[in-house]
DNA sequence: TTGAAAGCGCTAACAA
DNA sequence: TTGTTAGCGCTTTCAA
């Protein structure tokens, strides 16, 4: 970042109110959209401002509002997985289109490791952002808690998941998708397809998503054979283990729905290698809807879409809500409905 | 955001000062670490802000100081290839720990179309950050332009692409991986391997990247029969459209260099479904070593490495360096080294 | 409807 | 080495 000393200094409030020849008072109120001021008056304000090329420092601003224009978006996931996916970056295109619309900034806090959490904490406890978006994926996760403590209004991505009632507890504001939901739909229509061993490989289990998709699953088949339910890790990796581990122990297989997308398209490429027909052997569903994904596997995978931009923007605006009248209106947890994409694999 | 009117008022430089019983201009000296302090007020100091639970109000700091410690990072990709593809999201990591390691903030700008473009430049114009990192993938993005306009510092995420002196020009500052070199190399081994019918699946011709890997296989195979080059677009599907007008334009190719992971996999399975083997029949390589992608397809993919979350490290050290004593030492364009990592396919 | 003036919390001369 | 003081650019009473 070179020296910025040689650039033209900013226009101030004051440059803008001598050339409209009012007070600076009166610039504020026009910059605002406060109302009040004589048109002709207001007028040329805009003028002088368009002139100079004036923007309001956001500095000076915040100083004196306590306000900040600013929302924190917190990503926690030690794993690689967030890189792996594109699940985020959906959601994160989905906020930052709502921000924008408010012109409110985001900025990003990326975390890795435990030494992160109580970064993110102190920054938060700050008072740097008027408010948090965070990504609470494990059930054991310290995050959430350490962000209760910081004192800030927050609101989550995905069901939290943990217990402890201090730290969030049932009220805190989430969105999700109807994880549940959309699995039974899924298990159903396997159900309905006539197939009578229908498997499920699951999520990591410490993540909310995956522990509702497997209840969802459950609602359907509440006594399914029990090695018919495989645990997996969202990767194709880890679907194609569970697919393979459930071959061998249930060749009689005849359907699978797989907590995502990506582990569906790992268990395709098993059941491939193995010789068997993806539907005709095994019907296969997934779930998220991941376009690349899911239009690209062979065959082409049934799953059950939920809209991830809009959770994204929905969060932001529950967030945002709260800077209006209503302080104790903000819901608890919006849950986003699902549904059941056809394709070929089932 | 709810009312925040109800929270405890955070100390101030004042309160702190009152605490340890000395001035505020003394706080301020032990909190941004100037020397000149005598060691035994600075621990009264320390404590002091320790028992308040002190943290600087960053809008005062910034209205006097005229910085801001935050830096904003530009993603403009109206593809949505930034959602299927983990580039941006291990770069985003890598920038995030340097720039967290200096305290600074990293405040996100997604844009999509043009409308967006100058929102952006003029965010950046209003001297709301203190430079700018910025992903330009385009040739004919008019984004650089306007970020130079804005005035504010800038490194670029790859080697820019346009001509236009004006708008940057050739001298500016740019972290980029040796796209050429590694796309020779890759050839070359090829080359080595006995094959003769060498082919190429090139990237969008709209990004330099995927030009300058186009150039590197040039360099070896100067006169390469044109049907043995054939456009894609970074993506799965792309690269099996292209292997399929490959294989009917040359049956007798014996080798692919896919300009990156994604479409060799498309490439794989379309040469899998046309019964070729690999690597025995064609041979096949990829860039990016993009590990979820290189590590999990059939057979695995020899591919060519680029440290992205490095470029992403170095992006924002380069930046941050400005900062320093030398304004002028920016170099023009960092070139990191590639490596080819062999495994199956190649 | 408009203006004058008092700070918001901090840094950076300058004095002591 | 430490303290005093003058703002940074803005919003917001309060008066007019």
């Amino acid at each position: 970042m070179t020296d910025e000393s040689s650039a033209a200094p900013r226009p101030t409030l004051e440059a803008v109110a001598a050339r409209a020849g009012v007070s600076r008072a009166t610039v504020s109120r026009v910059v605002n959209g406060d109302a009040g001021v004589r048109e002709t008056l207001a007028a040329k304000v805009r003028q002088a401002v368009d002139e100079l090329g004036y923007v309001p420092n956001r500095a000076a601003r915040s100083l004196v509002t306590r306000r900040h224009d600013a929302v924190a978006v917190v990503i926690a996931e030690p794993e690689t997985r967030v890189f792996a996916d594109p699940f985020f970056a959906l959601q994160l295109r989905g906020i930052s289109k709502e921000l924008t619309a408010h012109d409110v900034q985001l900025v990003l806090l990326l975390t890795e490791g435990r030494d992160d959490h109580e970064r993110v904490g102190r920054y938060l406890a700050g008072g740097h952002v008027d408010g948090a978006l965070v990504f609470s994926l494990h059930l054991d996760d310290p995050l959430p808690g350490i962000i209760r403590r910081a004192g800030v209004p927050t609101v989550f991505g995905g069901r939290p998941g943990w217990s402890d009632p201090v730290s969030g507890g049932p009220g805190a504001p989430y969105v999700d998708c109807d994880n549940r939901g959309g699995a039974r739909e899924a298990v159903r229509h396997l159900v309905g397809l006539g197939r009578g061993r229908v498997a499920h490989i699951t999520g990591p289990l410490d993540q909310t998503s995956a522990v509702d998709r497997l209840d969802g699953f459950r609602d359907v088949l509440a006594d399914a054979d029990p090695r018919l339910i495989v645990e997996g890790d969202f990767t194709p990796a880890g679907g194609e283990r569970a697919m393979r581990q459930l071959l061998d122990a249930c060749p009689d297989v005849d359907a699978v729905f797989a907590a995502n997308d990506l582990s569906a398209s790992g268990a395709l490429r098993v059941l491939r290698e193995r010789g068997r027909r993806v539907p005709d052997d095994v019907a296969v569903i997934g779930f998220d809807d991941m376009l690349p994904v899911a239009e690209q596997v062979d065959p082409p995978l049934t799953t059950v879409r939920q809209d991830i931009e809009e959770m994204g923007r929905l969060m932001a605006r529950i967030l945002l809500q709260g800077r209006g009248e209503s302080p104790a209106a903000t819901p608890a947890g919006v849950v986003l409905p699902t549904s059941l994409v056809r394709r070929a694999s089932a």
